[in-house]
DNA sequence: TTATATACCTAAAATAATTAGGTATATAAT
DNA sequence: ATTATATACCTAATTATTTTAGGTATATAA
């Protein structure tokens, strides 16, 4: 249901909240779409490996409650990521409200 | 740089224009996002040939100035899907800008 | 006669997401 | 006690979609 901007989500909510682990990111995702987007384990798990193994994101581990949690944060590079991400989310959607004559178009 | 939603500007596009073609359809996606979306032939055709498969689009095929065309309608089954797909679209474009926080939110 | 525009198409590879699991601990309910 | 639910991590096979990179062919402008 997300289609490509998962990674920008993912950075995006990082910027925001600092540091969140997987769980966190599921859960912030369904608050924030009032259970409407349910980001499920599958697409988020290897999502967030990707992006650290590309440098964009680092971790730290930790026992609460008896479990295991893994800490995401952005690295330097994964903040100047964010940006340039961000802005490509901004012209993606215009483009898709253009295309989908959901804006009023120029005439 | 489409990602998902082809389908449904395909869709959309047949519902404004009456009957496209496949050429025609890529000119007016250049058009219509000032040059910055470029529907490549490889994603388009496929597309096409899989909604015609559903029984979304019908084809009649012309030569116009000795070159073939083939024009591209939508079916009635087609122009109820239309409906649905722009307003998944709509709500997946208004849950995207909720999390990349680019609408303001209700707080 | 070469390049560009028009017009159709496919197939291999890459990318991404869904589906469907697996492991394990803590806590609330039966 | 035991079962269900919530928390918390993970992967692998399949499916879906897109990109890349071709191929064919006609009309027209350089």
């Amino acid at each position: 249901m997300l289609k490509g901007t998962l990674q920008t989500i993912i950075l995006k909510l990082l910027e925001d909240n600092g540091r969140m682990y997987g769980y966190e990111i599921t859960q912030k995702v369904k608050e924030v779409s009032a259970g409407e987007v349910m980001l499920t384990e599958g697409a988020l798990y290897p999502a967030l490996h990707k992006l650290e193994g590309e440098g964009l994101l680092q971790t730290t581990s930790e026992i609460v409650d008896g479990r295991a949690r893994k800490y995401y944060s952005l690295t330097p590079q994964g903040g100047k990521a964010v940006t340039s991400k961000m802005e490509e989310a901004r012209a993606f959607i215009e483009q898709l409200q253009n295309l989908l004559d959901l804006k009023p178009a120029i005439k």
